[in-house]
DNA sequence: CTTGACTCCGTTGTATGGTACGGAGTCTAG
DNA sequence: CTAGACTCCGTACCATACAACGGAGTCAAG
């Protein structure tokens, strides 16, 4: 076989990923299976290796495969939808930061108080997770 | 039955989770099922309740049923160990937060140029995106 | 021509935290 | 006694993003 013709072992070694892995962006539909020759294996076009190193960095960027699906199917339209997928993205991490920083504090305000008086009946972060429970065995 | 007997609908009711939820608790091992009795419903002691409050509590900041039941062996033990615990998950979420700042920033350098410039080929996300790809079918 | 690497293909398993289903038994109120 | 609510129990299913397996076919090198 032509060794410049890519296979799906030379496919995922091209994008770092693994076969298995390209096989099921196949199954999800994210790629196309070039058709089976009769003799012989499937060869892939360069295109499809540029489409795997796409999800990748979109992936990097915290889209979904789902989502990079929808950016794939619009990728060859409009700009603008590019752009409000990106920016609906970006509220979405802005949100997880707001969570995330409001748990850190509550975290903090635990560790603190174990660290100030732990000669208590019970560790301060224990009794704080059970909260107003009335009885305990 | 008497009504204060705590039947697994009551004790679900009581903690505000589903009854499916405490069976799939029971079979991670989260919490105890009692025995069950060769006539009528198995019944729950007070302190299952408590544990299950306690589980709630945790997974709100972030714990994950694996760490919460390492979190529930210990409880008895060593309120140093709770505290690191809560140190490491600390970290964890500080790491979190760092690493959705930096993507924060990378898509909002890409909303920016997608709204400067659109006018070129394809979409500066997109291309973006592609990287440093040679060839594109 | 043989060996080893690779591909094909469907099926199954992984982790996470549950939800849903179905048929049988049990309990409670009227 | 009967209807309806509840419990028991195992099993299967949801989303997400793959990893692994097994047996057969194919290809390249020696």
């Amino acid at each position: 076989m032509n060794p410049k013709n890519l296979t799906i072992g030379r496919l995922a070694r091209d994008t770092g990923v693994s076969v298995e892995t390209v096989r099921y962006y196949q199954r999800v539909g994210l790629i196309t299976e070039p058709a089976k020759p009769s003799e012989g294996y499937r060869i892939y076009p360069v295109d499809t290796s540029t489409r795997i190193r796409f999800i990748k960095r979109a992936q990097q960027l915290g889209f979904t495969l789902k989502e990079i699906g929808e950016l794939l199917e619009m990728g060859s339209g409009n700009c603008c939808d590019v752009r409000e997928r990106a920016e609906a993205k970006r509220g979405q991490v802005e949100e997880q930061i707001r969570d995330l920083t409001a748990l850190r504090s509550t975290l903090d305000k635990l560790i603190k108080s174990c660290k100030s008086g732990s000669t208590a009946v019970g560790c301060p972060i224990v009794e704080s997770l059970i909260g107003n429970s009335s009885d305990k065995g």
